[in-house]
DNA sequence: GTCTATATGTAGATAGAC
DNA sequence: GTCTATCTACATATAGAC
């Protein structure tokens, strides 16, 4: 638990966490980490047993650090469809890495797909906990299928992420993004 | 262009094609398709030059089959909107392998959106070839923004397979699938 | 056209000096 | 804790006999 020791590890994780999302878990080998980082291939094992150990880790940094942009969503209203609302900004708002290299979520778990199930299980963390809070907040909005309705907004978020990456879309995104604050609106409306 | 060579050629096509949806393109390698096949590494160069033009000629024999299946929608019925179901009805029937794989089509776009441009720009074929479709049959139910609703319709089957296979979760795929026959209905009642 | 043998590079992982 | 050197496996790709 030494001081020096923490940030090596925490230095292999960001370059990992970056790596893992611009060129693909499999595609991402040691030597591209070592590089960025300055440490050497050898030295991981000291901090990490397995690939697979480092990949475990960036998730629970994401999954960190998504827990805390859903505190600041939501910090950002008494309205649920409103911090619905500011979730979605979080996409638009990182509109050029989204049209260049798709969701980082879904695009690590549609890699993962193919992989074994453990690393699978782990990917999705991610999604469980996104899942879960939109569900609490179709909850408060007083809609009986909220966990269904989750688990769409989720998807269409995925499906927006995926087709204004494919055909280098920033237009669609925008305009996806307004359909679906839309669609929440007219949730909302439904309920009131 | 013997006909022995057209028959292998066809063979190591067929098998890339399963290994690259079951495994990725990255992690399917010539030892796996020769394994399949039966015919030796060495010999995949006599009929592709690189990895990369298997890959294309994947590409191509999928634009070729979607294309058939996109004839055989075209006659199922002289209601456009009866047509995009059929379409809809393709994905609800391959609903073992999307849920453990997810769409070949979409899995492949996310993965190689992390690879040159080249690979990026092959791959997107198939979805050019489905949009154009799919805009054809919303024009025909006389919607003047035909071509968003085909993005729109892409990209929400897309987030329905994404959702569905990482949450190994088919109930979803068919209840969405039922929301987007709904949408589709409503689409066609707002224009009668 | 078909096959074996091999070249060349790089992957993840380990051993052991300091 | 840190680093170099190295092991083993396997990747794409090539050369050349048959």
């Amino acid at each position: 638990m030494g001081t020096k020791g923490e940030n090596n590890r925490t230095r292999i994780i960001e370059a990992a966490d970056q790596l893992f999302y611009k060129h693909g878990y499999n595609q991402t080998s040691f030597s591209d980490i070592a590089d960025i980082t300055g440490i050497p291939r050898g030295n991981f094992y000291y901090y990490f047993k397995t690939k697979d150990d480092i990949l475990a880790a960036v998730v629970e940094t994401r999954v960190k650090q998504y827990r805390e942009a859903l505190v600041t969503c939501d910090n950002a209203s008494d309205n649920p469809g409103k911090r619905l609302h500011a979730f979605l900004d979080i996409m638009a708002g990182s509109e050029d890495s989204v049209v260049d290299t798709g969701c980082p979520i879904g695009s690590l778990c549609v890699e993962l797909a193919k992989d074994t199930e453990a690393l699978q299980t782990k990917s999705r963390e991610v999604f469980v906990l996104l899942r879960d809070w939109m569900s609490r907040q179709f909850e408060e909005i007083g809609l009986v299928d909220a966990n269904d309705k989750a688990m769409d907004l989720l998807s269409r978020m995925q499906g927006t992420a995926l087709m204004a990456c494919t055909f280098k879309d920033s237009a669609y995104l925008h305009r996806s993004v307004g359909d679906l604050k839309n669609w929440i609106n007219n949730l909302v409306l439904s309920e009131s």
